[in-house]
DNA sequence: TGAGTTTGGCCTGAACAATAGTCCATTCGA
DNA sequence: TCGAATGGACTATTGTTCAGGCCAAACTCA
């Protein structure tokens, strides 16, 4: 990114990034999706519904819609059982490998970034939690055990480990873990529909670790559930034939 | 902050926040002068040439300007000598403790994350430095032993931490750090000008570790930075008479 | 079959935001 | 005194966002 500076980096001054309201509710609606909020099939709410929510006008929201339509996640249909329909952008195990390839520095940063905050919100909330924090955890726990079948997996799984977060009570860390999280979303995604047993094995550990407030062991776990997810990342790369 | 909410949380869609192109501006030089790249004295580039930088019109730059200016940051004059400068907003110890005791709980997460971020790229910085990054570091911590009498002490101080996620080779430490600073700005420039010489000590340790490769250290050193300014924040708080 | 409901699609008019560009007023140094 | 650099002020233009209404499609149910 930043080529070779050697004295301290004087903070220069960035171009500001402004993005008109459209392109927020594009950002917000693609994360949901990604975030396992809204699974293909899923219908989004209707326009009208959604400008509310938002806070925003029908037209903005109509924007937005139209920036998703053409990056293929959603189709609109009309009518009473209309609506703004999500997508399956089936990404093939070939494509993703290339994609988790030529993105391999990125993705490293994020994973070493979810290393650090993730630990210590584990350890944190193996101190501070709450019996709501457990049920909380319990119920996104039992919501993966359930099905396997499930497509809510993916939304499960963001809500255990946003729990987590929020059982340490830190802001910061929750909107540090959606964020990173979000930007592994296709990474994630593809791990954890794949080797969700073993997920699953790491939620159950870490959960454990947090109701019996041992912070030791919640570190632990964590941290092997996303070494995991660093592991399962480079074999999908490398499995792939080899690019350019 | 959310209420009890037992069931995971539906992720429910939030209100986009706009803001309009000066707020970024606001912000953006807000942070700058918070952060040490300006210091009371200093004048900020003409309108013309940070239009240029920021890339937006003139017109949004001086909004932005007339922002600052009412908050007390900066004044301008006219004229070939003049430009746009940053004043000293003097705070007493007293309003500060007010100001840090009504934001306690905030300030405490703030410091939670930043634990989690700085002890994990410390480690990684002790492994992945190179000799540039090495040399970054110095320069920021001999620029701050060389003066106490400087004014450019919060701008190594800054430099130095941020020095760290960059040997980490860590872009998103690097700006969780930033934004986490940029958040204890008050908290930060107080304890650092009041406790410099400790500052400066754990500074040398945390210096000293990432070059002999010692990534326990690091991270014990920089707990132990992190936690003094904790401590120190507490007895700002806390010696000021009672609040209401 | 036909009326009613729910949905996205489309349009208008007004208000606001942001831009590029120009010129003016002030201040200083050569 | 002149020229250069600066902030201050205006214009015209373009893009964004909004509230609101109406239309067209697709379904439900009497």
């Amino acid at each position: 990114m930043s080529g070779v500076a050697p004295s301290p980096r004087p903070t220069g001054i960035e171009r500001v990034a402004h993005s008109p309201v459209y392109g927020l509710i594009v950002d917000q609606l693609r994360r949901a999706i990604h975030i396992g909020t809204f699974i293909p099939g899923d219908k989004l709410p209707p326009e009208r519904e959604l400008s509310k929510q938002l806070g925003v006008s029908r037209a903005s929201v109509r924007e937005a819609i139209r920036v998703l339509e053409g990056e293929g996640y959603v189709e609109t249909r009309r009518g009473a059982t209309g609506g703004i329909v999500v997508l399956d952008r089936a990404r093939t195990e070939e494509r993703l490998a290339e994609t988790i390839r030529s993105n391999l520095p990125e993705i490293e940063q994020v994973i070493d970034f979810r290393l650090a905050v993730e630990c210590r919100a584990a350890r944190l909330a193996a101190v501070r939690r709450t019996a709501a924090d457990l049920s909380v955890l319990d119920a996104a726990y039992q919501t993966m055990a359930a099905g396997r079948e499930t497509r809510r997996f993916r939304a499960a799984d963001s809500a255990f480990h946003q729990g987590i977060a929020q059982a340490a009570k830190n802001q910061w860390m929750e909107r540090a873990i959606e964020d990173a999280r979000a930007a592994l979303w296709m990474a994630v995604d593809k791990v954890a529909d794949n080797v969700f047993r073993t997920a699953q094995l790491h939620h159950g550990q870490i959960l454990a670790a947090i109701r019996d407030g041992d912070p030791d062991a919640a570190e632990r776990y964590v941290t092997a559930h996303i070494e995991l997810t660093r592991t399962d990342l480079l074999r999908i790369a490398g499995t792939a034939p080899a690019p350019r």
